[in-house]
DNA sequence: AGATGAGTCAAACGTTTGTTTCAAACGATC
DNA sequence: GATCGTTTGAAACAAACGTTTGACTCATCT
């Protein structure tokens, strides 16, 4: 019994390998479309390890998503800093976002594919992927709005982190349509810095407007 | 060769019924997901059928997402009537889709199911998904906002049309996620008749912001 | 040296998949 | 009523699926 602190390095390695493969296969095909022959060839790995390293495929899928979120939480470096102005910390929040969710110039851009998988259809990694990754992101934006324009009630406070956070998912999730929609050329148009303004603009002018609201008929 | 106008009735009434139960379990499971037994098994159809009257799978599902959009073009009654006020207008518009959309309780919501996988993935069907359907709502959209302010240029009202509708989206989308986020007390309160409200005050409020912005710096 | 355990490998398991086959039943036309 | 094209029925097809098996390698420990 020597699992002194790190067990065998070759032990983890395609066990890791599985697990990022799987993670990108999942992504682009879903559950039922992945499978294990293609994930194993991805990650050069042996049909039987993943019977092996994680008993089935279901529960293969469920160590992916998580594995795939849990390395990205110490991405947000400076959290809620009251130095900054309420305003200047909103246009970080949504450009950091909007960066991190929109690019698919991204190496890892399949994560974020499978939680948008996991939006239409949760299974049981949804609860834990909620409340471990993205709780805390949306309590920091629910906290920046708070301090924009304090004195919002929680119903408030929610329809508007959902203003910036809907803005901002509609340009993974609706990418394909828009892009039809409007065509190629002015869809390029639309690039990160410019919707970083627009829809820290439209946010802001969001709350102030439920802010008049809330003053006029309390 | 007695083709005149009609075929036989009793013919399209397994087609029928195939597109509808396709519809459903494809919503539902995704294309990999769904099987053409569980299909013929829904539809009270013989197996061998969907392999007559489509040809096979791919076909089959081509055409059960044309079908389930093609009968949602005539819901909108008064397009842009320009005895109502622009804001009204838009009101309107949010309402109706997001009434459309969000609401889970109506009999054929799949039908929005199937449209939010195309856009994760998009298959053959996507293109003529958006030009026949989609494009004719967002053009209506676009009309809107620029009856509500007129003079903004073309990439501020591509802009603004998806600060819309991805605030209306997310809550179709991101229903799995969001219930989770707020607990089922406070989603609760998130009920049309406010979102509606929110939604059309925010919208405006952007309007109004990027019309300023356009006016300040020209 | 021998035994132990984790990890890998090729091969096969039984099941389910999409697809095909062919005969039977239907409905209109001659 | 016979005949034709059209539609349905039960059965079977090959392929692919998730999963399992048992032998094999190779460090590690007694």
């Amino acid at each position: 019994m020597s699992i002194a602190r790190d067990e065998v390095v070759n032990t983890d390695a395609t066990k890791d390998r599985l697990l990022d493969a799987a993670g990108e296969e999942f992504a682009a095909l879903g559950f039922e479309g992945a499978t294990i022959r293609s994930i194993c060839r991805r990650a050069e790995a042996n049909l039987a390890a993943v019977n092996y390293h994680f008993g089935d495929k279901e529960r293969l899928y469920y160590e992916a998503v998580m594995a795939a979120h849990q390395c990205e939480l110490p991405q947000e470096p400076s959290g809620l800093e009251e130095s900054v102005a309420a305003p200047e910390q909103l246009r970080h929040f949504i450009r950091h976002f909007l960066e991190q969710i929109v690019a698919v110039n991204r190496a890892k851009s399949w994560h974020h594919d499978l939680m948008l998988r996991e939006m239409i259809r949760p299974t049981a990694a949804c609860d834990s992927l909620t409340q471990d990754m993205i709780r805390p992101r949306f309590l920091m934006l629910r906290g920046i709005l708070d301090g924009v324009a304090p004195g919002l009630n929680e119903r408030q406070l929610d329809a508007l982190c959902f203003t910036v956070i809907g803005q901002c998912l509609f340009y993974r999730v609706g990418t394909s349509i828009a892009s039809r929609l409007v065509g190629a050329e002015r869809w390029s148009g639309l690039d990160p810095e410019y919707l970083t303004d627009h829809i820290t603009r439209s946010s802001l002018a969001a709350v102030s407007a439920a802010a008049q609201k809330d003053s006029v008929s309390p």
